[in-house]
DNA sequence: TCATACTTGACTAATTTAGTCGGGTTTCGG
DNA sequence: CCGAAACCCGACTAAATTAGTCAAGTATGA
C-alpha cells in the first residue's frame, strides 16, 4: 500500500462526493472549487476511480459523478488502491540485495507492516468519514479505533 | 513515519551488526560485502545512526561499529526514524487545500494511520529480528504479532 | 445543435530518493 | 613516527516518482 498526496486527494474528493451526492450527480468542477483541487487533476483521479468501479459517471449537461455503491461499502483502502499503482510487495523482487536468509527476515517484517496498514485502511469506510464529518465538523475523530495497539513514538 | 529503501537498508545493516557484533566492532566493509550495500551508502547511513545514538564507532585499525545499547532496547521504528527525515505530519501544514472542516477529518485519518504504523514498528525490537533470524532462517515470521487486527486486502 | 461535462492519454516540471565522490580525521601496529 | 585501516562528512548528481497540465476528443440533455 503506497501513500502519496494523490491518495489523499482521492479520499478527500470521494468524501466530497459522498457529502454532496444526495441530490443527483456531482460535477468535478464543483469538487474542484470546494476542495481546491485542479480540475485536470480530478479528471485523472476520477478516471481511475471509475475504472475501479468506485464511482459512476453521467455524461452531458447536468451530469457528473456519483458513488457506484453505498458509502458503507467503500473503504479508504479501496480508494487508495484505485489511484496509486498497486506497487505493494516489499520491494524484494526487483532489487539485488535481500539474499539468502537475511532476505526473508526483513522481508517478512515489511510484509507484515503492509498488511497492518492495509488492515487499518480497510477498516475505515467512507460512510465513517461522512458520519464524523457531519457530527463533529472539527474535533478528534478516532475513526473506528478500539484498542489502537501500542501507538507511541 | 516514512518508508523508503533507505530505511530498509538501515534495518538490514543493523541486523547484520547485531548478528556479527559478538566479537568486537564490525566494519562497514564487512557489512557492505555481506549485505551487498555500497560502502559509501553505509557510511551515510551509519553517520545518522551514530548521531541518533543507536551505534557507537571505534576508530582506527581494528575499529568498526557496535550497537550503542542492547538489541532488545532498539526498535525498528528507532532505526527508521534515524535515517529517514522525520517528515511525519500529515502534510497538512504546507499545502493549500485541506481547509475548513474537511481538513480536520482526513487529517485525523492520516494521523491515525501514522500512529498505527509507528506503533507497529515500535513494537518490533532488533532482538526480535535477531532471534527469528537465528531460529528460523527461512520461514514465516509473524514477528511479535498477536491479534493482527483485521489484516486483509 | 450547442453548451456542458465526462474521457483519454501524452507530456512536463518539480520534488524526492538513492547513491557517489572526494576529501578529510583518528588511531593502531610496526 | 609513519602508513594503513577505518571512520567521518558534506557536496554533488542521476534516476525515479509525483504532481499536475494540456489538447483533443465523445456523449448527451435542453
Amino acid at each position: 500500500m503506497k501513500l502519496t498526496t494523490k491518495g489523499r486527494f482521492a479520499v478527500t474528493a470521494m468524501l466530497d462526493l459522498a457529502l454532496h451526492g444526495a441530490q443527483g450527480p456531482v460535477t468535478l468542477a464543483g469538487i474542484s472549487e470546494r476542495q481546491k483541487i485542479s480540475l485536470s487533476y480530478l479528471e485523472q483521479l476520477f478516471g481511475k476511480l471509475r475504472r475501479r468501479d468506485l464511482v459512476e459517471s453521467v455524461r452531458g449537461p447536468g451530469g457528473g459523478y456519483h458513488l457506484a455503491r453505498d458509502a458503507a461499502r467503500i473503504t479508504v483502502a479501496d480508494i487508495i488502491r484505485a489511484v496509486d499503482e498497486p506497487i505493494d510487495s516489499t520491494q524484494c523482487g526487483g532489487r539485488e540485495n535481500c539474499h539468502d536468509h537475511h532476505r526473508c527476515m526483513t522481508h517478512e517484517l515489511w510484509e507484515e507492516l503492509n498488511s497492518t496498514v492495509a488492515g487499518f485502511l480497510s477498516g475505515v469506510k467512507l460512510s465513517d468519514l461522512v458520519e464524523k464529518q457531519r457530527t463533529k465538523p472539527i474535533s478528534v475523530v478516532r475513526a473506528h479505533k478500539r484498542e489502537s495497539h501500542i501507538a507511541s513514538a
